[in-house]
DNA sequence: TTCCAGGTATGCA
DNA sequence: TGCATACCTGGA
């Protein structure tokens, strides 16, 4: 990969498996919105568009620091996916047609407080209205960006969403989970740094921390883990995923969650959260699993 | 009008 | 432990 620093953005040229699409619609983030021609997403208190030109990836609004310190590893650059689609395709053609659609998908870096909160609010909901939450709630208690003459919000810290009013956050969209984002607020804002320490932490310790969170099952603690702790053997099970997995390996056998998930550590073992994202993106694409 | 959507909490056997 | 049920909300 080749780093080209232009006015206010980074030119990636020679950058293997990175496809936008892949990477924004396969359910990891809801902060990243097509405009037509780049997506556009609030990461931090930044504001950054991501289009593809060509061969290249054009990171707008970057310059080489930001690159090196934030987006380097936000965007996971240092990791070998075609060396996971490699090893991941060997062992099946089920696989081997995933990885092959989803060729350019990564698993971003995400902020683990923003992405417990996003979880908490995506449990029993639709996508649409998930992001739509997420966005007023930052509307409201978040601090504004300006950038290209538009206005963006930054996600709120917990110290802040910990005095957010019940009501407000109702009007936000939160439905019966607004208690639980408040009470979680209150629990991170007092011990932040915990949260954070997760990322050195084995998978099952950081999954027991993660479901003393009212708000987070099994589902939603998987998920913080694979987007935010860097836990790449979680393999979170919704009802899309059991519906894939039992279409596509038992003949549309219904199988129980819990086994799902132990089938998919022995089959993927450290690569099962990589396996995920491919089998998710691959089967909604493709209608598999409806 | 009714049902469902990228689960979790709760109560009961 | 395992299972059934309720739960905000808005779009189909």
């Amino acid at each position: 990969m080749e780093v080209i620093e232009e006015k206010s953005s980074i030119r990636l040229e020679n950058l293997d498996s990175f496809v936008s699409t892949h990477i924004f619609d396969c359910g990891q983030a809801f902060r990243w919105e097509f405009d037509g021609t780049g997506y556009v997403g609030v990461v931090g208190d930044r504001v950054i568009r991501v289009v593809e030109d060509r061969e290249a990836i054009i990171l707008e609004n970057c310059n080489r620091e930001d690159f090196k310190h934030i987006w380097f590893n936000y965007f996971d650059l240092d990791r070998d996916y075609a060396e996971i689609r490699k090893e991941l395709a060997k062992l099946d053609s089920i696989m081997k047609r995933a990885t092959t659609f989803g060729y350019g998908i990564r698993i971003l870096n995400q902020d683990p407080w923003e992405t417990l909160i996003s979880f908490i609010i995506s449990a029993n909901n639709n996508i649409g209205r998930i992001g739509k939450t997420i966005e007023n709630i930052c509307k409201v208690y978040g601090d504004m960006i300006i950038w290209r003459g538009q206005q963006y919000y930054k996600f709120p810290s917990p110290h802040v969403l910990a005095k957010a009013d019940i009501d407000t956050l109702r009007r936000c969209g939160c439905g019966y989970r607004d208690r639980y984002i408040l009470e979680t607020a209150h629990m991170v804002a007092k011990h932040e740094e915990k949260l954070y320490s997760l990322k050195m932490a084995p998978y099952n310790d950081a999954i027991n921390y993660l479901l003393k969170f009212p708000g987070v099952g099994p589902k939603v603690a998987d998920c913080i883990a694979l987007f935010s702790l860097g836990k790449h053997e979680a393999f979170p099970v919704d009802v899309w995923i059991k519906r894939i997995i039992e279409t596509l390996y038992f003949g549309g056998e219904e199988i129980h969650k819990k086994d799902i998930k132990k089938w998919a550590s022995d089959k993927f073992g450290d690569y099962a959260g990589f396996a995920q994202q491919y089998l998710f993106y691959y089967a909604r694409e493709n209608n598999i699993g409806k």
